[in-house]
DNA sequence: CGCTCTATTGATAAACCTCAAATACAGTGG
DNA sequence: CCACTGTATTTGAGGTTTATCAATAGAGCG
C-alpha cells in the first residue's frame, strides 16, 4: 500500500441516498426527524423493540455489544453519512446491539412505518442497504479473521489505518484522526485492555509513528504502521 | 436452555427455496448442473473471479480464508441445503473465501449468467439470499463478540452446541455431531490450535461430558457443556 | 482547588501457544 | 491377517503474550 492510498474516502460506498436525485433526497430527510443526540448518550438499546433508524448528520456512534459479564465490544462505528438498524427496522425485530454516541451527534430518526414506506416509494433505498449490509459483513469477517490470526499489536496497527481511512485527515505533522478516540475505545473494538492498547501506543510514540493527547492520535509515520502490520 | 431444545432444525432459516412451490423448485435445480465433489477437493479458490455458485445437496463445505502467513481461518460450514458464493456471484466480484469439501459432496452448480436469470424470474430468491446473509451476518457477530470476550474452553462448548443445533441427532447415549470433525477443524472454526482442542475434550471426556473417537464427537452431557457457557 | 475521567507504568499471574515426541487409528496392498 | 504409511490425537515442558491488579500521574472542568 502506498503511502498516498491511506487517506480515502471509503463513505461513498456506504451511502444509502447513493443514485437518489437532491429532490427525493430532502424527501426522505424531510420525512424523518432530526434529533440532538448529546455525547455519551444511548440511541437505542441492545434487545429493545426496533421502532426507530437512524441516519448520522454530524458526529458518530457506537455500535456494541454486551455479554453475559457485562464486557463491551465494539462491533462497530457509525461515522457521519452512515445508517443505522435499519436492518432490525426491515426485519421487523429487536435492536441486535446498542447505539451509544461518541460526541454531540445530530441524527435524523425514521419511524418503522415511515422507513418502510420510504423504500417502497424509493426502491433504490432497500438496494443501497443490502451493498451496506454487504460491506458490513465483509468488514466483520475480516475482522474475525484478524482477531484469529494476529497479535494484538497487529490489530492495533490495522485499526489505525482503517481510522485513518475512515476520518483521516492530513495535516503538516501527520494524519489526524478527526474523532475523539481513548485508549479504551480503542481496546473495545480491537478485543484487548486499555493497559495493553496504551503500553503499545506509548511505545510507538517513543518510536516516532505516532503522536497523542487523551483522545486524540496523530498518525506521524503510517508507513511505519503498514510494514508493521505485513 | 432446556435439554430438550438443543436438537432444532436451523436449516429452514437459511433456505434458498423457502416459498417456492414443487415445480418452481424443480426447474431451478434443473437449471444447474449436478456436481460429485471429492473429500478435500477445493470448489472454488478466495480471490478468483465468482462465475459459479453451489447448493449443497449432500455433505458439507468449509468457506475459510487464509491469511498472508498462511494462518487459516474457518468463517462458516455450509450444510446439506445450503448455498455458498452467491453474493459474490450477485455482486460480480470475485470469491471473498474458499470453499473446501469436509467430505464427498454432492452440490448443484449455476453459471453466474444463469443464476441471475432465475433470480429475476422468481424473485423470492433475492429476498432469500438477504435473509441469509442477515442471519450469517449475525452469526459472525456472535462469534466475533465470543472471541473478544470468552476464553477457549467457552468457545469449544460453545461451538459444540453449534453443531448440535445444525447437525446432531439424538441416540441413546447422547446426541451425535453427524459430520466429520477434526480437532483441526475445530481449533480453524474457533480461533485456537489442535493442542488446545484436544486437551480439552479429552478433560471433558474424563469428566463424561463427551465421547470421541477420530472426527468423532458424541456429546453425551449438553447440559453440562450449556453451564459451563454460563 | 477538588473532582472525575483518562492514561501510564510496573509487578504478577494466567491463559495459551509452540515445539517435540509418542501413540493411536484407518486405510492399503500384499 | 499383517505390515506399512499417513493422518489424527495426545501429552508434556517451556516460553510468550497478554490480562489483571494496583498505584500514580495528568487533563479538563466547574
Amino acid at each position: 500500500m502506498d503511502r498516498n492510498d491511506l487517506v480515502v474516502d471509503d463513505l461513498n460506498n456506504a451511502d444509502v441516498f447513493k443514485e437518489l436525485n437532491d429532490e427525493e433526497y430532502a424527501e426522505f430527510l424531510h420525512t424523518g426527524r432530526a434529533k440532538k443526540v448529546k455525547d455519551r448518550t444511548v440511541l437505542f438499546h441492545q434487545g429493545d423493540p426496533a421502532q426507530r433508524c437512524y441516519w448520522v448528520r454530524q458526529g458518530r456512534l457506537k455500535l456494541s455489544r454486551v455479554n453475559e459479564e457485562g464486557k463491551e465490544v465494539t462491533l462497530r462505528y457509525i461515522f457521519q453519512g452512515e445508517i443505522a438498524a435499519a436492518v432490525a427496522v426491515i426485519k421487523n425485530s429487536e435492536y441486535s446491539v446498542t447505539a451509544l454516541a461518541m460526541e454531540d451527534t445530530e441524527v435524523v430518526a425514521w419511524e418503522k412505518f415511515d422507513f418502510i414506506k420510504l423504500m417502497e416509494r424509493f426502491p433504490r433505498i432497500p438496494v443501497n442497504i443490502l451493498t451496506i449490509v454487504l460491506n458490513r459483513l465483509d468488514d466483520i469477517q475480516n475482522r474475525y479473521t484478524e482477531l484469529c490470526t494476529e497479535q494484538v499489536e497487529q490489530r492495533i496497527a490495522r485499526t489505525l489505518l482503517r481510522f485513518i481511512r475512515t476520518c483521516g485527515a492530513r495535516r503538516h505533522d501527520g494524519i489526524y484522526i478527526e474523532t475523539p478516540l481513548s485508549r479504551q475505545d480503542l481496546a473495545e473494538y480491537i478485543g484487548t485492555t486499555v493497559f495493553t492498547v496504551s503500553r503499545t501506543l506509548s511505545k510507538w510514540e517513543r518510536k516516532g509513528w505516532i503522536k497523542s493527547d487523551q483522545k486524540k492520535i496523530i498518525v506521524t509515520d503510517p508507513h511505519a504502521l503498514v510494514s508493521f502490520t505485513e
